[in-house]
DNA sequence: TTTCACTGGTTGCGCAAGCAAGCTTTCGCT
DNA sequence: AGCGAAAGCTTGCTTGCGCAACCAGTGAAA
């Protein structure tokens, strides 16, 4: 690693409003999120991915992959969510390491019910504070950022686990 | 809370890119930069925040405001780095309840030798994928949006605590 | 068919972080 | 003065999370 030239007058402050975000937005949301819908912002990525999911169902590692979270990590939220009765994880039958994680009736409903607190959220986080051209003009290149992030550390292509 | 529009076209996957970059962003710099440079990016935000105080000197709580961390962690934080000798704490003169952490020497030195660290994971996790254009129309959206979180939960005039 | 490397997932452990309760000092009111 | 409320940390405890070590099942090669 050479020598790398300082960030730039636009390059700093964005910079900056990246780390503040970072940091504060998942606070900003979880803090009401939990306690109005009984889940965490965890569980509730995990509950979207699998509604998401054809059958509802998604391998765990595939589950990880879509969160974005650790594979032990993931392990336990789907125990959780598993004894609260808002998934099943059933063993794949095709191979026996495997297990699926499948959204039961009441998660999927339990995800609906915690759809308007998630959307009021978000508003009340973000939305309210942005301007229409604000979300057209940044989401472009937001969605390229994240898709590098998303990229960057394992450059896999996961095929459906059905 | 009443009823409110779900997300629309351009919100939605603008919050999908937020969600993503704010999980996995931390990670990506947190990864290399510890072992590089023997600090944690808390650390490192503690140090950057001194050195750009006047007289390299902050109060606990402006500390704590300063880096968007509770005061319980910061408290941990500053007696860790006084520990380490990159800080030093010493109570405030003019009101005992209070506490200051100044910037030492040897943690002025030790964040430079950071910097160069820091600067090519900025690159590498964000700047390297997108274009000064990008930079430019993004930047200003998101220091709103940064703006917005932090003046959310306090909305305080930190005067300057010398 | 036996073995050995690999893959998918789980578990033990440690660390970062916050909340809530505590302690000391200060300040406002009388 | 003197007392109650509030400010400014600090400390005990809980939680979320990842890493590394582990276990079980698979599959390719001998």
């Amino acid at each position: 690693m050479g020598e790398q030239s300082a960030l730039d007058h636009d390059e700093a402050p964005f910079w900056r409003s990246l780390m503040r975000i970072t940091t504060a937005l998942p606070r900003a949301l979880e803090d009401q999120f939990l306690p109005e819908t009984g889940l965490a912002m965890t569980d509730y990525g995990v509950l979207v991915a699998l509604s998401e999911a054809p059958d509802r169902l998604l391998r765990i590692s595939a589950l990880a992959a879509a969160t974005g979270l650790s594979l032990s990590r993931i392990s336990r939220v789907v125990d959780d969510l598993a004894r609260r009765g808002l998934v099943e994880k059933r063993k794949c039958a095709d191979d026996g390491r495997a297990s699926n994680a499948v959204l039961t009736d009441a998660g999927l409903a339990r995800l609906e019910a915690a759809y308007p607190t998630h959307l009021a959220r978000a508003r009340a986080a973000v939305f309210d504070h942005l301007s229409a051209e604000d979300i057209r003009t940044a989401g472009p290149v937001l969605a390229r950022l994240a898709a590098a992030l998303d990229a960057d550390p394992l450059s896999e292509d996961c095929e459906g686990a059905r």
